[in-house]
RNA sequence: GGGCUCGUAGCUCAGGGGGAGAGCGCUUGACUCACAUUCAAGAGGCCGCAGGUUCGAAACCUGCCGAGCCCA
């Protein structure tokens, strides 16, 4: 074995051993089940650290199951992710070819992108398995795949013969750019510097009149209506006379709404029902008509008249410069509110009434809520359970049909009698006229329609598979708080209608991964770190060590390659500590736990059963980022600072008898170690697991059988004595640091202890010499002379000495100790403070006033013996 | 405007009613037979501010200040 750890050497090797073993694939023996999907990667590109993080956490969670026993199924797949991998084969046409899509025509243009699918499908695939994740490869799922488009069909066709999808002209999200609808939330909000334009709409009859406040002026050529609020009474008389519309010289009516907010502007409002939601709301209540003054790609239309054909933009200048010249424009403030944006191409969303399918959301959202206030579904963190409930409680009907040409079409076609079909096969004639010349609907599904049926698609639905049967529910759910309402909700509400019950158990929420800065990845950033860069520098093992442990649940995180070299000097800390067990093993057996241990091999064990219970209860409480701290903090300083030392005086002094019974603890505790590091770290804990002897039946660490501990008080007394040895160690070494001495000068070293510590400590005096760099350990009893030019210092009851003739300073030795006594005396004071206090003694648990009297007790012997030792330091400088 | 998160060592962050923690950085010393991607020792903090609850608050509650996110 290298002194090096070498990742590249050992993953593709590792991972190639476990497919071939096969112990990633669900057995569906009947045993308890534990089972995953994975949320699907588009597949527009490449993984991200987003990807790397989410699929590191589900990775954890099915290793640690799996060892545990059971049955578990993580199942793979990707989503087509239907507008932003049309746009990625658009820019690619356009780039290749100079072609648009209408260019070459739909059929041509989705085979194309189904090679674009193909090939980074295959680049998920590889970068996924790079990552080390045990997905169930047999069962991989694409959503545009033949089982899940059949439950995309079936749903859809379903909802519309229950009534609970609908088509009609409602007022939607419309991306210009795209040229498609969008829903509510694919629209993302941001402030933006505008300005507010105060219009005059003369009064139709007599003088005078009535002033609006608008961001978007050019929509005034669509306004069917003046509202004001019905209590302002401003605007009381007003209420049911006419304007007229400047420009269009139309006659339109004042309205009173209560939707209208008398403190906006002037607290009268036009009505464009065309191009707003709210103005299309008060329109169907006062049955206001509609006139669309604004095309879908985004220019003024025929009703505009002389504005007619030009942008929505510089028509809205045009507007303002005419209305000037009326001498109608009051004023024009600055004014900063939110404009929607579209999430995929940042374009500015225009609202438009249009001709589009729906989900009616109210009926389906009612048992989504009820499922998640009744816990039978709970988020982790819980406070995510609240922005889940919020939006669903005032959720709108969902728009999911989408003006492009890749993805699930909409099973509807029209017959030119007027005629609607929606089908589960396609019809080949009207079943009204008998027509053979039927068209489909040319709008295709949104994806997230899909990607809602995912936990029970993939599962074989609507058949009666045994996989459904086996696996649904899912046992957890692992995303991002980003997806909270595109999929997780839907998933729910899906899934409750389709299957009757819950998708999944629990739904463990994640947060981002930001670049070092904390600003968000992005590729216009160009601050994105590839996930499989930093594979091929540090190793997977490095890369999913340092994403665990820098995560706390729902919080974002900072990619710092600080913490990627300290993820990878972990890695090479156990390829080493393992080396040296490995390298004394050789050739040897060792067999079970001796009976007789030593004090240090019983506080060692103590230290792993204790780090066993921990990891677990994390885990079990997805505290993921502190089982690892954790298993860390056992690795490196009880295991290897700690332990592999000690071990050393056997290994390389003792009789036989010791040296095997010290290989057997290495070994056990090793052992451990690799399997509670296996869902971290799976590569390096295999490829050494492969190298242990004494495996037995467990052969394949990823299958290997989780560790057990109980609670032990034997053990941990045993252990306990222990403590008090390396508190010796450690205030020898202090003293030793305090003069700077190297490891290579050893000293002698004089304890002043009574009876009890005295033969702890003489017993382990091997101990003290060997860790603690002493040639001599000499022992006095209290009440003995102490040495006189000696550093000294306090571990428990015990006094260290160092005599080091020449060496010592006695005037800074003087002024060390005053500066300790003065600690001492202020915490002294604290304590007494407390247990001075009725209240304190009377009211706090027993084991709080106990410590609080026995650290009472220790520190007055403290500064007692400071004292005392001052005192004769002080006589030496006379 | 409503909701949520965060404010702890120089930096990045864990933690969380009863002795302030880690990694990195810094200082000192060491190539000691697993590892210099290492080892040993050390310095460094009114845990954002102000009230309240409590025997006890960095932690819980309220308000404020600052950073960010989501929704309208």
């Amino acid at each position: 074995m290298p002194t090096v750890y070498e990742p590249r050497m050992v993953e593709d090797k590792i991972y190639k051993f476990w497919l071939d073993s096969g112990c990633f694939q669900a057995r569906g023996d009947g045993s308890r089940v534990y089972s995953i999907v994975i949320p699907p990667p588009n597949v527009t590109g490449s993984l991200h650290m987003g990807h790397a993080l989410n699929n590191t956490i589900q990775d954890v969670l099915v290793r640690w199951k799996r060892m545990q026993g059971y049955d578990t199924l993580w199942l793979p797949g990707c989503d087509h992710a239907g507008i932003a991998t049309q746009i990625k084969v658009e820019e690619h046409l356009q780039k290749d070819e100079g072609l648009s899509r209408h260019d070459i025509g739909r059929e041509a243009f989705l085979k194309k992108a189904w090679q674009w699918k193909e090939s980074y499908h295959k680049r998920i695939l590889e970068q996924l398995q790079c990552l080390g994740v045990s997905c169930d490869w047999s069962r991989e799922r694409f959503t545009m795949d033949e089982g899940c488009s059949r439950a995309v069909r079936e749903v859809f066709v379903s909802l519309f013969e229950e009534g609970f999808i609908y088509r009609g002209n409602y007022m939607i999200n419309w991306c210009p750019r795209c040229s498609t609808a969008l829903s509510d939330i694919e629209v993302e909000h941001e402030d933006v510097k505008g300005t507010l334009t105060y219009i005059r709409y003369p009064l139709l009859e007599g003088e005078g009149y009535i002033t609006v406040a608008t961001t978007r002026p050019e929509t005034m050529l669509g306004d069917t209506a003046v509202a004001v609020n019905p209590s302002d009474k401003r605007y009381q008389h007003l209420v049911g006379k006419k304007v007229l519309l400047p420009l269009m010289e139309r006659e339109i009516p004042i309205i009173a709404d209560e939707y209208v907010d008398p403190s906006f502007g002037t607290g009268a409002v036009k009505i464009t029902p065309a191009h707003d939601p709210n103005d299309f709301e008060v329109a169907v209540r006062h049955e206001l008509p509609s006139i669309q003054v604004i095309n879908n790609d985004g220019s003024m239309s025929e009703e505009t008249g002389p504005y007619a054909g030009m942008d929505r933009l510089a028509c809205r200048q045009k507007v303002v410069e005419d209305l000037k010249k009326l001498g109608l424009v009051e004023k024009v403030e600055e004014y900063e509110h939110a404009v929607g944006h579209c999430q995929r191409c940042k374009t500015a969303i225009e609202p438009l009434v249009s001709m589009q399918w729906f989900v009616k959301m109210k009926p389906l959202a009612e048992p989504a809520l009820k499922a998640v206030i009744d816990k039978k579904i709970s988020f982790v963190p819980s406070r995510f359970t609240k922005v889940y409930l919020t939006w669903l409680e005032n959720v709108r009907d969902w728009c999911i049909s989408r003006q492009i040409w890749w993805g699930h079409r909409i099973p509807a076609w029209y017959c030119e009698c007027g005629e609607m079909i929606v089908a589960r096969q396609d019809p080949t004639s009207c079943p009204v006229c008998g027509s053979k010349s039927l068209e489909q609907d040319p709008d295709v599904l949104d994806t997230w329609f899909s990607s809602a049926l995912w936990p029970f698609s993939t599962l074989g639905w609507r058949g009666k598979t045994k996989e459904l049967e086996l696996f649904f529910p899912t046992s957890v759910l692992v995303t991002g708080y980003d997806i909270i309402y595109f999929w997780v909700a839907r998933m729910i509400f899906m899934s409750l209608h389709f299957m009757k019950e819950i998708p999944f158990k629990d739904v463990y929420i994640h947060g981002l991964v930001r670049d070092a800065q904390g600003r968000k990845m992005s590729k216009s950033l160009g601050n994105g770190v590839d996930p499989l860069e930093v594979i091929s520098k540090y190793g997977a093992d490095t890369l999913r060590y340092t994403l665990i442990t820098g995560q706390a649940p729902g919080n974002d995180q900072r990619f710092r390659f600080e913490n990627v070299e300290a993820g990878r000097n972990f890695a090479n800390k156990i390829w080493n500590a393992s080396r040296f067990v490995l390298m004394n093993l050789e050739g040897i057996d060792p067999g079970p736990l001796s009976e007789n241990l030593s004090r240090h091999e019983h506080w060692i064990l103590d230290r792993y059963r204790k780090t066993v219970l921990e990891v677990t209860s994390f885990l079990e409480e997805y505290e993921l980022g502190e089982a690892a701290r954790r298993l860390y903090d056992f690795i490196w300083s009880d295991f290897c600072d700690w332990y592999i030392e000690l071990s050393k005086i056997q290994i390389f002094g003792g009789s036989e008898q010791d040296k095997k019974r010290v290989l057997q603890v290495l070994h056990h505790v090793l052992r451990g170690t690799l399997k509670l590091l296996h869902p971290f770290m799976p590569f390096i804990s295999e490829e050494i697991w492969q190298h242990l002897p004494g495996r037995g039946e467990e052969s394949i660490l990823a299958t290997a059988s989780w560790p057990i501990a109980e609670a032990s008080p034997e053990l941990e007394e045993k252990a306990q004595a222990f403590t008090h040895v390396l508190e010796v160690v450690k205030a020898i070494r202090f003293l030793r640091g305090e003069v700077a001495l190297p490891p290579g000068k050893k000293t002698k070293v004089i304890l002043r202890t009574s009876d009890e510590y005295a033969s702890l400590l003489k017993e382990e005096e091997v101990v003290l010499k060997k860790l603690a760099f002493a040639d001599q350990v000499i022992f006095l009893q209290e009440g003995e002379e102490k040495p006189e030019k000696a550093l000294t210092a306090l571990s428990g009851k015990v006094e260290v000495y160092l005599p080091l003739e020449g060496v010592v300073d006695i005037e800074g030795e003087i002024g060390r100790l005053q500066k300790e006594l003065a600690e001492v005396e202020k915490d002294l004071m604290q304590v007494s403070r407390k247990l001075a206090n009725p209240q304190f003694v009377q009211k706090a648990p027993p084991h709080v006033v106990r410590k609080n009297q026995d650290k009472q007790e220790d520190l007055t012997m403290h500064r007692q013996k400071l004292q005392e030792r001052l005192q004769e330091l002080t006589k030496l400088t006379r």
